[in-house]
DNA sequence: GATTTCAAAATTGTATTCAATATGTATTTT
DNA sequence: AAAATACATATTGAATACAATTTTGAAATC
């Protein structure tokens, strides 16, 4: 294996910390401590801090003048400004995406989807997340348009880490949109491959709707199946 | 004056960076040395370094492993990309500017558009385009969505130096042009300050079209004003 | 004469050291 | 006892020192 194969360590704590980020693993507002993390990824402080720089220049992390680095925060207006903006840049994405995709990038999209399908079925929340947030990365490369993938590549962080939010994977509704959202992957794979932009703007907005009410369904929960005046006991050890 | 408000040698560095390269006097593609920027700014090359990792995440600069920075490139398919997002973006911000708007934000955006005709007036090229940033960073502070500034400040940066690519003062054509995207930005306040969603999204789009209108002014220049067969002479020192 | 090879120089990347800033605690003062 | 202040500690920021990589130029080879 040649040495540009090998990862660097740097690199390494770059693609942690990302993951640790998008699952939830690292949660919003925590802090990221210098020497605790060289410490995890056999690094010295220059290399690190390098790395939590670029992080925070793509919307990780909230950097805080002598303060140090803190996982970036969800806030209140979050979600608002998130279902705002997504329909149209997400759109604009798979537009460019249906105009400008290549054969290779085809097949790694479909190579994804595939991972995508099989975490649902076997996965964790995590690779379910990770794969999702792979598909929807390959076709911010196909759109390929420079302008764009800097809001676009911040909406998928918090696309991410609102889904690992609102998943509750006993709920039958859920499942239900989950399994809905994989169908709406491989159309929009069939609507790229067509080289249908309108089609696949569409699909777009139907794919961030199915995402809006799968929020809703946590926000607003079905009523609790009890009868007035028997509240339910209290399991105790 | 406090020391808050006394600006590091950092900070310094930042600023004077970003403006030399939004002004074409660093010019896209151009190498950046560490070691002559470090005498330049009186700073060791880790604060310097951190300076030019930010400015790549910001899209200013290219970064490229083992082989330092550039001035990030203007390559042949940028105008396309640029015209292709800059519409849907700006429309995007300007909407959400007139709706969330804070008063301050009105007075410091009317004090910014007086500089800018000052600039039209009297000033150099250089200072109109960083006038005419400013005043659209403003409208982007207003919008206040996360997830829309990154691309939106992408933009402002080609804006700025397509804008001091296709300029020529002598140009009445340009002239009288550049003249209608200051009244544009009064309409523009304008809309903001009453809160006009609809108007500031339809002015948003006139006035990327200006600036498509000035950019063919320069491709496609008006033909010269001589007879067929008699070539003018070239000026002999 | 053109091309390849190899070594020296220049430049970037990383580690360590030193300085500045912020935080927490104990003591003093009212 | 509450508040304020001063000091000690912990953490971040910057500079220097060291290592690795890339670039260059000259010599050697074809």
């Amino acid at each position: 294996m040649p040495d540009s194969d090998r990862i660097s360590p740097k690199d390494a704590a770059y693609e942690a910390l990302k993951t640790a980020i998008l699952t939830l693993e690292m949660q919003p507002g925590a802090d990221l401590d210098e020497a605790s993390l060289c410490a995890e990824f056999g690094l010295s402080r220059t290399p690190l801090r390098e790395v939590l720089r670029r992080l925070a220049g793509e919307g990780y992390v909230d950097w805080r003048q002598n303060r140090g680095a803190r996982v970036s925060e969800m806030s209140h207006t979050t979600l608002r400004d998130f279902f705002l903006a997504a329909p149209m840049i997400y759109g604009a994405i798979l537009r460019l995406a249906a105009l400008n995709a290549r054969p290779a990038q085809i097949e790694a999209l479909k190579t994804t989807q595939a991972g995508f399908r099989a975490a649902l079925r076997q996965g964790s929340a995590r690779d379910r997340a990770l794969m999702n947030n792979r598909f929807h990365e390959i076709t911010g490369e196909m759109a390929g348009n420079v302008y764009l993938l800097p809001s676009f590549q911040r909406l998928l962080i918090d696309h991410a880490r609102i889904s690992m939010t609102f998943y509750r994977p006993r709920d039958e509704a859920m499942a239900r949109n989950v399994t809905e959202a994989a169908d709406q992957h491989d159309a929009i794979i069939a609507a790229i491959e067509a080289g249908d932009a309108d089609k696949a703007a569409a699909l777009a907005t139907q794919h961030w709707n199915l995402s809006r009410n799968q929020i809703e369904l946590f926000v607003m929960p079905g009523g609790l199946d009890l009868p007035l005046g028997a509240p339910p006991r209290i399991a105790t050890a």
